[in-house]
DNA sequence: GCTCCTTATACTCATATTGAGCATATATTT
DNA sequence: AAATATATGCTCAATATGAGTATAAGGAGC
């Protein structure tokens, strides 16, 4: 195998490290995600582009997750270069830190031209209990599904979806050269979408704004591609490739729902099963079983009630419950499926 | 938040980017993974470290995984550039190939002082159809078990868990200075080892490593540590932190085989039920209830009979069977959990 | 040919898990 | 006190799972 030598070192050219960070909340039941949003000179190249996207968004919404660069004579590891940055920027303190993704494709980052170096960015998933307006005042927490309003089935199946979305894919999937080639983006349609058949799934974000991409009605594609837009979906896109990053993050959140008590990292120290609940469904953007959704909690034995109640919501008053950091019983949160119903 | 700039630039220094990969096959029913095992003069200064283990391994088995740096002016793309050089140096076609983590931690590769640059490592797991004897005659095909043989429980449970890795963390328990500490330790064991309530987890390969290097009775631990050896399990390590990289490779894989159809990158095109059954058990190193499995291969809809019989094995003839790449089935390959079980 | 051995495949059955809904409890509001 | 709202308890049918038993179909030895 090759090896790192002097050559190597050469013919590498500079590298640029840039630490990504979705750093995602609950509150008032609504999946937040910690925003930056104003015109950076380091985006300057790319403000052009954006600009030019007409009515989805105006010229002062350029929208980018928290980033940094990683400085490898300061920090030891790379999960201390994120919180390092993180915590003195925005005074949280982040408690569940987990690595999602490298992205480096060339050209991801108009700056590497001016900068002679490619920039490879780490992208992170945190977890922060709450919400709060978040120090500077130039990060702000928003809902995640302002980025992807198809991703919230919680009131039903989102009319961009049946308005938008599926027109769009529809006349893509026709543009096709082949009848092969059509086929088969059909079935990759059904796959990431749904259809009779397929429900949907809701850890696919990534596979399908990906699709979303490659289908050209999304934003980000066009600017990418230099193209004019003929049409795009109305969302709100982000800088660079960020809202990828946050598609990865959605889904791995959305998965590891499923199988790892990360739900806890989520709400307050107590809450009500109800609570809980309806953080599991802010996060993976569906309906649950409330019954069956209690019963799979008490189940699990990660919770523990606290004797305490509380009606703060006009009926009988509800048991508040605290996390039993048990560290035998973390195995699995909420068995093999969620159990997905109407309330 | 933090922007790049010239300032960014000058602190940043020089980062190297390495790609490792490690490459899966199953032959003769074990999981292989592609090894290079040669004195590699960058690998000079680890050298004497490894020699002084002792009587686990002999001074010519140095062992890699393959790996190469990235080139930021070559490459397009991250997997780009992992294809590129296993291609060109392994003639092996890959097939599936995933990113699975960025490595970081400073210290973690020797190099670093020489080059006077930190030396990141982009691990990724690459899934090949057959393990042949492979090109250039310095890489070489290893059972996997070779550097984790606890995790290899087809024949029951491995007695070097029994014999020599209980005993060890049972002492580094012991040794813990508050009484608290020693709980937290054994609940530690427990969770990522098993016990009677416990039942062991093939998936957390990662976990079980690193609480052994934590334990210090592992010998890169020792070799990291500068320490001299009191005790370690008997088995095979690896240079720099790769055994650490297989370790999260086969977790990541063992994952996946429950909720995705990766197995069928692992056996030939047509298959007997009992064949593709084997490939599974290698990798998640157990076995299962071969009638069961049957049923929910076929329940699947991932398959289909060939019409063709195959009677290589004494018994009645098998039928042969191909996978079918249907887009639309891809969501499950093996429901909720595998059909463990004796044979 | 028949018997024994071996593996493949089919079928059964008890138990656990899921999805869905009904029933009851305990608060607030009118 | 009645109406309304939410919490919590319980039932039940449909599946899924784990573990066998039974039968089929080949080869080897006689």
């Amino acid at each position: 195998m090759t090896d790192f030598g002097e050559q190597a070192v050469a013919e590498q050219g500079g590298v640029q490290i840039g630490l990504t960070a979705v750093i995602v909340a609950v509150t008032d039941d609504e999946p937040r995600v910690l925003v930056v949003r104003r015109v950076d000179h380091a985006l300057a190249s790319t403000e052009e582009g954006v600009a030019r996207e007409g009515d989805a968004l105006s010229d002062d919404t350029l929208e980018a997750l928290p980033y940094g660069p990683f400085y490898p004579g300061r920090h030891r590891t790379l999960d201390a270069g994120l919180r390092g940055w993180v915590e003195e920027q925005t005074q949280l303190d982040l408690g569940y830190v987990e690595q999602l993704y490298t992205f480096g494709d060339r050209g991801r980052d108009p700056r590497e031209q001016e900068l002679g170096a490619r920039v490879l960015s780490i992208g992170y998933l945190a977890l922060a209990q709450e919400a709060k307006p978040a120090g500077a005042g130039e990060a702000l927490w928003q809902n995640w599904y302002r980025y992807f309003p198809w991703e919230d089935w919680r009131a039903g199946k989102p009319e961009i979806l049946t308005q938008e979305i599926e027109p769009g894919l529809d006349e893509w999937a026709t543009q096709a050269d082949s009848p092969a080639e059509i086929r088969e983006r059909f079935s990759r349609i059904d796959a990431t979408f749904g259809s009779e058949e397929v429900r949907w799934n809701e850890d696919r974000v990534l596979e399908r704004y990906e699709l979303l991409y490659e289908a050209g009605i999304v934003t980000e594609a066009q600017r990418d591609r230099g193209q004019d837009m003929a049409f795009s979906v109305h969302s709100h896109p982000m800088v660079l490739d960020h809202r990828r990053i946050l598609a990865t993050a959605m889904g791995r959140l959305r998965g590891k729902l499923k199988y790892r008590p990360v739900v806890f990292e989520l709400v307050p120290p107590t809450f009500t099963l109800f609570e809980l609940q309806k953080a599991v469904e802010a996060i993976s953007g569906n309906l649950l079983h409330k019954q069956n959704f209690r019963r799979l909690v008490e189940k699990s034995g990660l919770v523990e009630g606290t004797g305490k109640y509380e009606s703060r919501t006009g009926g009988r008053p509800a048991e508040t419950y605290r996390y039993v950091r048990d560290i035998l019983a973390e195995r699995l949160t909420a068995g093999p499926r969620l159990p997905v119903g109407k309330r």
